[in-house]
DNA sequence: TTTAAATAATAGTAATACTATTAAAATAAA
DNA sequence: TTTATTTTAATAGTATTACTATTATTTAAA
């Protein structure tokens, strides 16, 4: 348990995953109940969905209050914020790291797309959160984050830095590979959203797509592939 | 308004919009309160976001009960599942009527984008449904129709037809474009999910792509040709 | 040791998403 | 034409949700 932790904060400060501090009353890092929070809504909103994942679900599922999540956050929906903050503070950390040694910037886009498409292989216990569930949330839950009425003020409060630090980093090497192409920040945030719902597609919607059962994620890859590269690489 | 029902109808049969009729317990279309409900929720999810509407609301701005309502539609997420079916439908529609006398798959192509894209210049008074507003709504809730843990009932029941229809049709030019292309079903949903989000990036987190304040719709344009035919283009 | 500050549980509230009951109106049968 | 029947609609009700306020308990400081 105590050890949980100390590799908690130590990936932390590895990660450099800094969540935004107007999103919580009260950081559910520095608490085992705050931990507790975090763990158990990553599986019961993937359980449930987060229109019927409430506070007092999770409150029982932990033992705990339903005030008790209260003093850590102000509603569900900036507990959402704060996951996908999670996720993609995560996720830049992987791609940073995993592309740091390389030189070639195409080189670099294809890993970064393999590391989005094909989630967890390595993070095993690196902290208690499970990567996997997260993974998936995200696919089917990441952009209520955004689509709502607040988006304006949300972003004022600066809740989707986390997303655009990782658009930002992506557009950076898209520059990198080919300095005059005209849409490195769309096509950042295309591939971030690409991923995203063709894998929801795939699961569940899957006419919408050409994976086959069996294959599917690769050919996520293949497609992304496909995708970028033929733009970027257009004279 | 005996006009405008009729005009409607007429416009029904064009359009050959059909929905499921498992999307409602008593057909909107055929009474003057429930075409009121269909004209009066585009309006009032577009103003207050799909979360704060409800049918209390929708009621006291039409002059009706919440009963009156549910009388039409179950709950709120059919009022929006049919709403979306319309809009695909009508969209579906506006590609074939605009596209049928085109014989060049890449114009065809072109053509699809920018009618996905640009929305609304015909249309000014088709029927009781602003499509203006329509399309808003879609871009900031659409997604929100099979974003759901009953997605899988939902699909079963064939509330996505429309959608998975226009991208279809789609598909089917795609390969007509380029017979041996590899992923004609994810490019097609692709390009109608990378114009929604574009357009609400563009609105509301405009960092996260390149359009300028002024030209930005038509640079959608130019993002989704240049993915596009790069792509299928690609020897 | 008393007091104050922080923490947590209990109870409460307005609003939401529906349902069930009752009333009224339209339609059909006798 | 009257009565029965079905349809339509409004009123009232309920469980749940998303919070808030109050009260109790623990911890820490003076």
């Amino acid at each position: 348990m105590y050890f949980n932790v100390e590799i908690y904060w130590l990936m932390e400060i590895l990660l450099g995953i800094k969540i935004n501090e107007k999103l919580y009353l009260r950081n559910p890092e520095d608490t085992v109940l705050g931990r507790k929070i975090l763990k158990h809504s990553v599986e019961l909103i993937y359980k449930l969905g987060f229109e019927s994942f409430t506070f007092k679900k999770l409150a029982e599922k932990i033992g705990s209050t339903e005030s008790g999540i209260y003093r850590y956050f102000e509603n569900k929906h900036r507990l959402l914020i704060y996951i996908t903050s999670w996720y993609f503070g995560w996720l830049a950390y992987k791609i940073s790291f995993q592309t740091n040694n390389l030189k070639n910037p195409k080189i670099k886009l294809q890993k970064i797309i393999k590391l989005m498409a094909l989630p967890i292989k390595d993070d095993k216990q690196t902290s208690y959160i499970d990567e996997g569930l997260l993974h998936s949330v995200i696919v089917a839950e990441g952009s209520k984050a955004y689509l709502t009425k607040q988006v304006d003020k949300d972003n004022k409060l600066q809740f989707f830095k986390p997303y655009k630090d990782l658009c930002n980093l992506i557009g950076d090497i898209i520059l990198e590979y080919n300095p005059k192409y005209k849409y490195p920040k769309s096509l950042a945030s295309t591939i971030v959203e690409v991923v995203h719902f063709q894998n929801f597609f795939m699961h569940n919607l899957s006419s919408l797509t050409d994976y086959s059962k069996n294959n599917n994620k690769v050919e996520i890859v293949g497609f992304l592939n496909n995708l970028v590269f033929s733009s970027l690489d257009k004279k």
